[in-house]
DNA sequence: GGAACGCTTCGGCGACGGCCGAAGTGTTTC
DNA sequence: GAAACACTTCGGCCGTCGCCGAAGCGTTCC
């Protein structure tokens, strides 16, 4: 009860068409501008900006101000694994079937989830990963193996933490297409930087969605031993 | 875009004070009647009625007719988590402190999340089997050691799964209270139904708060070597 | 069988909140 | 300095949804 108020607040705050919009559209980590919230969400500016003040007030976003933008993001993983979880639930519910359309394939292939790698290909990297010991996985949570450590490192990919970042390497994140556990934490997050650095995936236009490239195709084959993934 | 709205619908739902009240009320895993749950959401009959048609529409609750009485209980584990999840994100969120009462307190030390333990109690017991060498935690996920296997049996614990259920034995909740992980999965629903069968915990009447009984007191220092928990 | 009980459905009231047009503030560009 | 731009604030409109009283259905108790 005494926490069901709040509860209620912040369920509220998702609960509205245009600002679960805004959030869907932030979950892959950028920070977007708040015209381009509002384009997203499909609301006004005057009403976006409402939105906005509402969510930044309650701290599901964070703002930075920059000339004459204002960019929004996303104020914590916490946040963006709520509504990862909410979307979980949503998936289960009522089977009110859209059919897929081509644009919603190519989510469920690969996609960005806040700032790591989702859908198939997100699953296919994890499995990888677990059937060659490199990482340790139950339902939720996960461990980064001795031998996975030097894998990691071989790919150019260092886990030093930053300063005051605490976040653990290793965890898992529920997959609302796959429905199985994805890679998440800072070694999802690592992995996810690295394959845009070395331009294996690249952002699909105004979506979450992500594109595998020509070298993405031959090096995921090399390193993780996975074809086509779709 | 395409779940936004979906995601819309299922946070909408929970952002209403009345139904959020109710979800909070069947955090503990029991199943309550109709009645029950308009009292504890303080609304009348009536309203809570329509409240729960659109939950169990939604798949959020479940319900079972016996007599006269109808009972609710969340729909799955997963719903459970989604709340918690929002819970935590909740706690984070503006500093508007309330002073926390006596009812609450009894709530930080030891309750029940849907069907494990959490609180202090919570706290206290996984760090316990952590330090131990009988479970491994990351943040978010964790694995039962093999001599962690054998310390559960003989506390009287089969984890042997029933049938069609593979939930995961470990797994890790955060605690809106402590802001750590607790145990939660197989594991945590287990130890939370044993230590009620043993007569170790009691719950505190009209709360998910819980009271340690004279020979939990007794079994946790011997078990667990955990003192007074508060 | 009738009364009490638990729960739901229906109907109408009222308020909260989302929406946009218009206008205002601050920043960049020329 | 003026114009263009990004964003916010204000004010008023309107739809949605939560709320309860009254009434209806099914179950249990005596």
């Amino acid at each position: 009860m005494i926490s069901g108020i709040t509860l209620a607040e912040i369920a509220a705050l998702i609960g509205d068409v245009a600002r679960a919009n805004m959030l869907s559209a932030l979950m892959d980590g950028r920070a977007l501008t708040a015209s381009e919230l509002a384009w997203h969400s499909g609301v006004s500016p005057q009403t976006a900006s409402g939105h906005l003040a509402k969510l930044s007030e309650a701290n599901l976003v964070a703002v930075t101000r920059q000339g004459r933008h204002r960019y929004y993001r996303l104020a914590s993983p916490e946040v963006a694994q709520a509504i990862e979880t909410l979307m979980a639930v949503a998936s289960f519910g009522p089977k009110r079937h859209r059919p897929a359309g081509p644009k919603d394939e190519a989510l469920r292939n690969a996609r960005t989830c806040y700032d790591h790698l989702a859908g198939r290909l997100g699953i296919a990297i994890a499995d990888s990963l677990t059937a060659n010991g490199y990482i340790v996985l139950s339902e939720s949570a996960g461990a980064l193996t001795d031998e996975g450590h030097r894998f990691v490192c071989s790919l150019g990919i260092d886990l030093t933490p930053e300063r005051g970042n605490s976040r653990a390497v290793c965890r898992t994140c529920l997959d609302w297409s796959e429905r199985r556990p994805h890679l998440a934490g800072r070694l999802g997050a690592a992995l996810c930087t690295r394959m845009f650095d070395l331009g294996w995936v690249e952002r699909i236009k105004d979506s979450r969605a992500l594109a595998v490239t020509a070298t993405g195709r031959q090096g995921l084959r090399e390193a993780f031993g996975i074809e086509e993934p779709s």
